[in-house]
DNA sequence: CGCGGCTTTGAATGATGTCAAAAATTGTGG
DNA sequence: CCACAATTTTTGACATCATTCAAAGCCGCG
C-alpha cells in the first residue's frame, strides 16, 4: 500500500492542532484521487458517500435551480475541505463540485467523519469554525445581493477572488484559475452581458486587464473604491 | 432564588435528547428576561457575552450595512437559541435581534455555552444542526436574490413566514405578529413601495388579504404557483 | 483552415427603484 | 368621544439600470 506522508497535510487549517502520528492515521484511512479539469467530484443531491479535501487545484461549487439556472456559490482552494454534508447531519449533497483544472483530493469514507470528529476533538472544532466562516460569508453574500447594485458587486466578488488566490505579477493581481464572464456573472446574480460590459469598462479606466477566461485586476485600490461605494457622490 | 422547571424548555429542538435533571442543570445557570416590543436583545458588533433562548415572542435578526441599509436575515421563533456566537468562535454578535413584540427570553453567560457543549454532547450535536440548517437556509435566500425576481422573492418570503408563524383562520393562513410592507421589502431586498404594489395587485386576485403590520394568505396554493413561476408561461 | 466556445457590442424592452404626495389607520391626550 | 399626530400604506409619474435579443468578432485548438 502506497503511504500518504503527514507533511502533506500538515498545516492546513482543518488539521491545525493534530499531531503528526495522528495526521498518518487519518491519511491511512484516505484515498488520493486525480479529478480531470472539467470533472465532477460530486453532484448536488447525490448520497453523501464521502467527504474531501482539496490538495492542489481549484473547484467551484455550483447550485443548479429547478428551472436549470447556475448559481456559484464559491470556490475552493488547496486546504480546504469540501463535501462536509455529514458535519451538518446531511444526507445528500447540497451542491455540485467541479475542478476548474486539474485536481488533486483526498477522500475518506464519509462514515469516519464522526470517528474523527470523536477522536480528535480539533478536527471537530476546526470544521465547525470553518462552517461558521461559510455561514457568515453566505449572510454577506445575502447583503450585497439585497443592497449593491451589480456594479459594485461584480467588484466586491473580483475582489474576494484576488484575495483567495490572487498571484502578483507586473500588472497587477492575477487572478490565477480560468474563470470566464459567464462564471463572474454566476457568482453575482448577473448575466455575462452585463459583466462583459463592466469588464470592457474598468478596462479604460484601468482598473482591471484580461483577457479569455482570465481575469487581473490592476488597480485593486481603486476597484475597491467602487466596490464600496465611494464613487462620484458628493 | 426563583427555580425554573424543567418543563419550560423540555421539548424545544435545542435540548432535545437530554434528560430533565440536566435541564434542571442548565436552567439553575439561566436567567429569564422581558423584552418589550421594539427594544434590542443584543446588537451588532456587541461583544457577545451571553447566548439566548426564546421562550415566547417573535424576535427579528437583522443586519445593517456601512451605508445604513437594513436587512432582516430572519425571523426567530419561541425554542429557538440566538446570539449563539461563541459556537461559532465568533466575540461579537454579527447582527442585532430586536423584540418584534413582548418576549420572554432566558439568557445564559455565554463562557457557559462550551462547558454545556462539553458536558452535554447532544446540546452541541443539536445547535450544530441548526447551525447546518442556517446555512442551508442562508444559501437558498443567496439563490432566491440571484435567479428570482422581485414578485417571487416576496412570495416566498410570505410562504416561509406563513409556514414558520402561520395561523389558520377563516381566511386563510394568518401570519401571527405585526409586520409592515417595509420589513418584507428588508427581507427580500426591495423597496416598501414595491410590495405594497405587490400586496394590492395579489389581493385583487384573492391571493392575500391584510391591512397595516399584517398578511393572512387567502390562497396558499395560488401564491406558491406564483413563488415557483409557473404562471402566464406556455 | 474551420469550428466551437468565449467575448464584445448595439438597440430595444421592461422591471424596479426613485421622487412626491395623498390617503388610511392607529394611538394619544384633552 | 373627538381631533390631532404619527406611522404606515397606497398610488402616480418618471428615470434608469440591467436584461433580453440579435449579431458579429475573436481566439485557440484540432
Amino acid at each position: 500500500m502506497n503511504r500518504l506522508d503527514p507533511s502533506l497535510i500538515s498545516g492546513m487549517p482543518p488539521f491545525e492542532g493534530i499531531a503528526p502520528d495522528d495526521l498518518a492515521d487519518m491519511l491511512r484511512s484516505a484515498r488520493p484521487s486525480r479529478v480531470k479539469e472539467g470533472a465532477a467530484i460530486f453532484g448536488q443531491d447525490e448520497p453523501a458517500q464521502s467527504f474531501f479535501l482539496l490538495l492542489d487545484g481549484r473547484v467551484r461549487v455550483v447550485k443548479t435551480t429547478p428551472d436549470g439556472q447556475q448559481v456559484v456559490m464559491r470556490y475552493i482552494m488547496p486546504g480546504e475541505l469540501l463535501g462536509i454534508a455529514q458535519a451538518l447531519g446531511r444526507s445528500t449533497y447540497p451542491a455540485t463540485a467541479l475542478a476548474v483544472m486539474d485536481c488533486l483530493v483526498l477522500v475518506w469514507n464519509g462514515q469516519l467523519w464522526s470517528e474523527f470528529a470523536a477522536r480528535w476533538p480539533s478536527f471537530g472544532q476546526n470544521t465547525y469554525k470553518t462552517v461558521g466562516l461559510r455561514l457568515q460569508d453566505a449572510q454577506t453574500q445575502v447583503i450585497e445581493m439585497a443592497t449593491e447594485q451589480v456594479e459594485r458587486r461584480v467588484a466586491h466578488a473580483l475582489l474576494r477572488l484576488a484575495h483567495q488566490s490572487g498571484r502578483k505579477t507586473d500588472n497587477g493581481i492575477l487572478i490565477d484559475f480560468p474563470i470566464s464572464r459567464q462564471d463572474i456573472a454566476e457568482m453575482t446574480g448577473t448575466t455575462l452581458h452585463t459583466v462583459s460590459r463592466l469588464l470592457t469598462a474598468w478596462e479604460e479606466k484601468g482598473l482591471v486587464g484580461g483577457g479569455r477566461m482570465q481575469v487581473c485586476i490592476t488597480d485593486p485600490h481603486g476597484l475597491l473604491l467602487l466596490a464600496d461605494g465611494r464613487t462620484g457622490r458628493s
